[in-house]
DNA sequence: ATGAAAGCGCTAACAC
DNA sequence: GTGTTAGCGCTTTCAT
């Protein structure tokens, strides 16, 4: 417990506790000599400076909020990833905060950030979520903060997403290309950017390609996973979808398991494609057509923008939307051919 | 940027800075009245005691420290989900490290918590880690560590695991009970804890049961898919083997993969268990038997542990090892009939 | 080139 | 019951 400290570094090296200071900081007025001195015994020691004590002096934390809807889910755990790697470039501290889909939980952790925790903010909004005065008094405060994914575009701040709209059309119009004519849509909360973007790239496709809109056939999903699989049981059961188009990943891993229960065979009876991370979509039976986020690049870019921020005074964070691509990668799930393919082959005796 | 401190409270109050410190934490010498004058403005002006000097001065941060190898991965997302929970309820925050299983970011990592950033650490070892001096220093430093999943035993705290010895043994019968001979183990790292154990359960299955112990059907995976999946492609030609035991789903999804390539049919050529939390096992092709952890258990335990320690300055953490059942779903992977399962007639035409 | 001293915002003795 | 004061460990003028 014995904690080493500029107090005890100087009393060793018969030094003040300032030079010893300036030292570490390699400032330009401590000989060559001393600092050598200084740091040496300071890497014996194992010295490290108390952040705390240098914070509160400071002004500045180094570190910096992330606050995410879930972590059990591949897009988050990536994005995470590429926030990491940058806050680890920088020498930044990262700290978690999972709202759970639950709004007051971030407007409480929001609130916990308006003294100096952190430096700065990264946040994809809970789905729950419906004002934004919390993170505009955030901004009033002084702390940059900036979303991606489920972002807030009138804030004057980054927004860090993908083409949500047009991977959506691209996805409808997938399967519509593969003979889809009725086309359910699996919708993600229309309080958050990516369920209306989504949602209205789906719409958008129907109407151009002359295909009737029927509202009922947009499947307003919850984040129960109970909930949804009765929803989807009964629009499945009743309205007989020929696609299926899933706005998150966890719909589509539902929308496998309803069809096991109704016997209902992708992709002959239902085509389906999702928006999707998942490593093993590609071994799913059939395999899932997916989009796929460039979910590491996205928390990557948001961290730097961030960043920029951070570390000049004068970068001021303004009103943009950084849009990243995403891939439609075409598996069988939304096949149209009746001929089994060669890796399937094993599985017909 | 106008911060709301204590000092302003005051000035606002006509009150000394101490008295409304002592009222906000509510101590017993404050009047009612004031207490609630206090308590009023601070609510209204969101005022919210700025953590580095209540840390400086407190000599604790209300924060903890998650270091794990990875986090794209389903065991660690859960367990930082059990560990969240429990810090959420107890008002501390979570710093998250990730080591990319790299014992020199490890190091660092623990090197930089030498000097109260945080009050505990909950960490899970990275598979390079061949030593635990970095450990010990930081315990010796007085600060409380708790391992899970990839722990080190001889520590002197605590070490919250699955059983992994058990589970392995069971997963290496199961393969036996269903005809395999010839099993090859994917192993993980035999630095780690959890490369031993799981190698080890295996082991004496073959043993216990009679069957030749061949060294060479033990695959030592690496961290590099491409490599793995090299190793893997090379022991499924040239040894053939029956059966399948993989210790993490990493390479689970591999096989799956090294299996479409060499036309290798699961279950028939070749039977596959793997541990897995992967939510979509059920759904891959074929279904997935696999040794489910309670990840999210593990977390929430190990949290709680911590936490004892923090909260009761006599708690002591002592060496013990607490253990959580894993349980085996057995799913299509591992079938040896040769009967479809109705849930499979609908690929067969 | 080095040191003394003030102070970041808060807490906790200790006065009054 | 309320106020005064002395730090927590560090950074940063400002003196020497």
């Amino acid at each position: 417990m014995e904690s080493v400290d500029l107090k005890k570094l100087a009393r060793l090296l018969n030094l003040s506790i300032s030079t010893v200071s300036k030292a570490l900081r390699d400032s330009y007025d401590i000989s060559k000599e001393t600092k050598e001195r200084v740091i040496a015994l300071a890497n014996e020691l194992n010295y490290q400076p108390n952040p705390h004590a240098s914070s509160l002096r400071r002004h500045k934390s180094k570190t910096i909020a992330v606050i995410i809807p879930e972590i059990a889910n591949n897009f988050f755990t990536l994005a995470i990833n590429g926030i990491e790697s940058i806050a680890q470039e920088k020498g930044y501290h990262v700290l978690i905060y999972i709202t759970h889909e639950d709004a007051e939980k971030e407007v409480a952790f929001i609130k916990h950030l308006h003294n100096g925790r952190v430096d700065g903010v990264l946040i994809s909004l809970s789905s729950s979520t419906k004002d934004y005065d919390h993170i505009k008094e955030l901004q009033e405060r002084g702390l940059p903060i900036v979303f991606f994914d489920r972002v807030y575009e009138h804030l004057n701040t980054a927004c860090i997403t993908t083409d949500d709209y047009e991977s959506s059309y691209k996805a409808t119009q997938h399967l519509i290309d593969k003979g889809c004519t009725n086309i359910a849509h699996l919708m993600f909360a229309e309080s958050t950017s990516i369920g209306n973007k989504r949602m209205k790239g789906y719409v958008d496709a129907i109407h151009d390609n002359g295909l009737p809109f029927d509202e009922k056939m947009i499947v307003h999903c919850t984040n129960d996973d109970e909930q949804d699989y009765k929803l989807l049981e009964k629009i499945f059961r009743s309205k007989r979808p020929d696609g299926v188009f899933a706005s998150v990943e966890r719909y589509a891993i539902l929308s496998y398991d309803v069809c096991n229960r109704l016997k209902l065979s992708i992709p002959e009876d239902i085509k389906l494609i999702s928006f999707s991370n998942l490593q093993a979509a590609a071994f799913l039976n059939p395999p899932l057509s997916t989009i796929r986020q460039p979910a590491f690049d996205i928390g990557k870019e948001a961290a730097s923008i961030l960043f920029k921020a951070l570390d000049k005074k004068m970068f001021k964070l303004k009103q943009e939307n950084i849009v990243f691509k995403s891939t439609l990668v075409e598996r069988e799930s939304t096949s149209n051919s009746i001929i089994r393919k060669a890796s399937d082959n094993k599985k017909v005796f």
